[in-house]
DNA sequence: TGACATACTGTGTTATACATAGTATTATGT
DNA sequence: ACATAATACTATGTATAACACAGTATGTCA
């Protein structure tokens, strides 16, 4: 396997639990697919759209997300906020991301 | 689904992709997987025998590792060392690391 | 009118952590 | 001397979920 490759892989390995924190961190105010995946990029997290859509469904049935769809706008959408249970859970996620990420930085001092 | 249960599942998901960073940067030294795993655990994070092993084995197929048997000590080990193409990748990744980091403390403020 | 952005759905595959169990040796305390 | 805990590794099964890829369809704008 090239080097390049491995990058690939690894880094992807990487990113791929933070996706959740940072969907939940961001749904405090309604967005919709589209929307969120252009804010989550704009904030320099490149996310698949084959990878969202499927995610906010799961988090949707583990009762972390709400969803309704909205049909009086132009096209169409789904729009997603952050459940009560969610709001419970993401301060917890907070601390235990701040967590990893101190170990994580003696880790690799 | 509990609310405790989502915690330590989506915490689990968190942490997954990382394990490969930290295992990774501390294979400078000569490690064995029982070695490894209390090293990682003295700095904070807790790696399962089951995750922690086959790992090992999956970076040593995908040329970041290499290892030697050792039958000359007190009983045999298996020692881990980063191979010279995961020397190479290994500041790549603490650079991406980096990266991701700033963006989620900027996307979680 | 053609191209591009928008917005979502669906399927298949692969990879991988985790759970769990099992084996066996060595060290330690009493 | 004996039980117990720590050490050190192997193996198998399963569930999950990202990602790849493809497809549908509408709005917008030059």
């Amino acid at each position: 396997m090239a080097n390049s490759e491995s990058l690939d892989k690894v880094v992807l390995e990487l990113r791929r639990g933070l996706i959740v924190l940072a969907v939940l961190s961001q749904l405090g105010d309604e967005q919709y697919g589209y929307s969120l995946l252009k804010l989550l990029s704009d904030q320099g997290l490149e996310v698949d759209q084959g990878t969202l859509y499927p995610l906010l469904r799961r988090l949707e049935t583990q009762g972390l997300l709400e969803s309704v769809w909205k049909l009086e706008e132009a096209r169409p959408r789904r729009y997603y906020v952050i459940s009560a249970e969610g709001e419970k859970l993401l301060p917890k996620l907070k601390k235990e991301w701040a967590g990893i990420v101190s170990v994580m930085n003696k880790m690799l001092a």
